[in-house]
RNA sequence: GGAGAAAUGGCAGAGUGGUCGAAUGCGGCAGUCUUGAAAACUGUUGAGGGUCACACCUCCGGGGGUUCGAAUCCCUCUUUCUCCGCCA
């Protein structure tokens, strides 16, 4: 959520930086100023009215202590008025305080400037690459294929119990799975960020602080008997833990790993982009999680995108770096990193993580503070990324390791796994 | 699931109808002392809205009610603790 005050003062500003996204937010600023308007002169006013009102029921104590009942009942009489004006203005000081909420639920977080003009994600930019493709074999198979003839996955069985878009995972492909979660959280551990597990459901004041509610309703599985949300991201449990803190600026930064599985209803989704790993309804991360001085939340999200590329590194996948544009950033965004690893039975790039600076427009929800060094409270930025996510790394690892004899382990997982080779 | 108790500032913890945004302690900040630090002592220190700044308003788990007036009384929800039951 954006700051009313930032917006009241550089309206402009904010104007130019929300059209990156495509859209006309002008009227949209301009209702919000006026909502702000209307809200606090309504509170202007209540606020009058309260104060007669305080300063006749503290006469009236008085002329209570002192004796002079007559007094106070006259007194008493007076303050009838006042109440009747005081519910009136209540009233639409609630109102408008809806109104102006409502308004800026609807605005997404404004853009950085190096995030690109564009629509879609061919637009995005790419900013870094690294890895050789590699020149597979004759009768190399896409990952689906390969899960099938070494016997590691069975999405029929996922089927089965469940649905489509809950893979199982069985022997060496389970302890694969495992393994990448053990390493990723080691990886995450030694650079720094401290371990969670967190519940995998949430309530809805969580969806709300992390913007997943009200923008993406329909995204999330909904247990509407307990009105709880199985989590999409491990972001939003992780985030949360810190809603309403109010912190010191010596505590920052705090940061967090934690590995989820996440819940996606991918509602629209189809075709062939879905086959195998490429698009599940559960699906295993590692995420990491960042709560940031604002004077230093820019050079940490270098500091994660430098960090995920050291695992992919070690990994020795074939990846790419990608700066998403305006019309592909997230509504809670200000600056996002995509890695993607790339496919090469399936000659396309998978996105395998996803690396954003928030600034404040989390906190500002979640009501995230820290107490800075001037003494004054101030809300923190937030930062997260996926480091990373497991089914497409395991469909580039599938697919780009796979020689005649087998999938070749990356030697760096052999230790987790206990095997070399999956034959 | 049943019975009882509780929820107060960064933390601990008093406060049962008005002068309470709230004692006290810890912590934080500033100062005195000290070569420096610690200790001790002194002062200061909740949050949000509002204002150029004051004034002023709101907030004692959430919501509603009684009252001229609520941290305090009533209703309700949530959470925590104790006891019982059940159980991975």
């Amino acid at each position: 959520m954006l700051e009313v005050a930032q917006i009241r003062e550089h309206k402009d500003v904010y104007a130019t930086a929300l059209s990156k996204r495509n859209i006309d937010a002008v009227s949209l600023l301009d209702q919000v100023i006026v909502a702000d308007e209307t809200r606090r002169s309504s509170q202007a006013k209540l606020d009058e009215v309260l104060a007669d009102s305080n300063k006749f029921s503290k006469k009236i104590g008085m002329f209570f202590k002192s004796g002079e009942v007559q007094k106070a009942n006259l007194l008493k009489e007076k303050t009838a008025g006042l109440k009747e004006q005081s519910k009136t203005l209540q009233e639409q000081l609630n109102a408008a305080s809806e109104e102006l909420q409502s308004l800026l639920y609807q605005l997404p977080n404004i853009p950085h400037e190096s995030v690109p003009e564009g629509n879609t994600d061919e637009d995005n930019v790419e900013v870094f690459r690294k890895g050789d493709i590699p020149a597979l074999h004759d009768g190399a198979q896409p990952h689906w294929e390969l899960a099938k003839k070494y016997d590691i996955i069975d999405f029929e069985l996922g089927t089965k119990i469940t649905g489509a878009g809950f893979p199982v995972f069985k022997g060496k492909g389970a302890r694969l799975q495992r393994a990448l979660i053990s390493y990723f959280l080691d990886k995450n551990t030694a650079a720094g960020y401290t371990e969670y597990q967190v519940p995998h459901l949430v309530n809805e004041t969580s969806g709300f602080g992390t913007g997943q509610l009200p923008d993406k309703e329909g995204q999330m599985y909904h247990v509407t008997e307990d009105d709880l949300y199985l989590i999409p991201t491990a972001e939003v449990p992780v985030t949360n833990m810190f809603r309403g803190d109010l912190r010191t600026h010596d505590e920052l930064p705090i940061t967090c790993t934690g590995y989820t599985p996440c819940f996606r209803r991918e509602a629209g989704s189809y075709g062939a982009h879905v086959r195998g790993l490429n698009r599940l309804h559960q699906f295993d991360k590692v995420e990491i999680v960042r709560i940031e001085h604002p004077d230093r939340s820019a050079i940490a999200l270098d500091e994660m995108v430098e960090h995920i590329k050291t695992i992919l590194d070690e990994l020795e996948l074939p990846y790419r770096v990608l700066r998403l544009c305006g019309g592909d950033l997230g509504f809670t965004a200000h600056l996002t990193y995509d890695f993607e690893v790339f496919s090469t039975a399936q000659d396309r790039w998978l996105e395998i993580s996803s690396v954003s600076n928030f600034l404040t427009f989390q906190a500002n929800r979640l009501k995230l503070r820290f107490k800075d060094a001037d003494g004054k409270n101030k809300l923190a930025h937030t930062l997260n990324g996926s480091s990373l996510a497991l089914p497409r790394v395991l469909a580039g690892i599938l697919e780009n390791c796979q020689t005649p004899e087998g999938i070749k382990i990356p030697k760096v997982l052999v230790p987790y796994c206990g095997f070399e080779m999956i034959d």
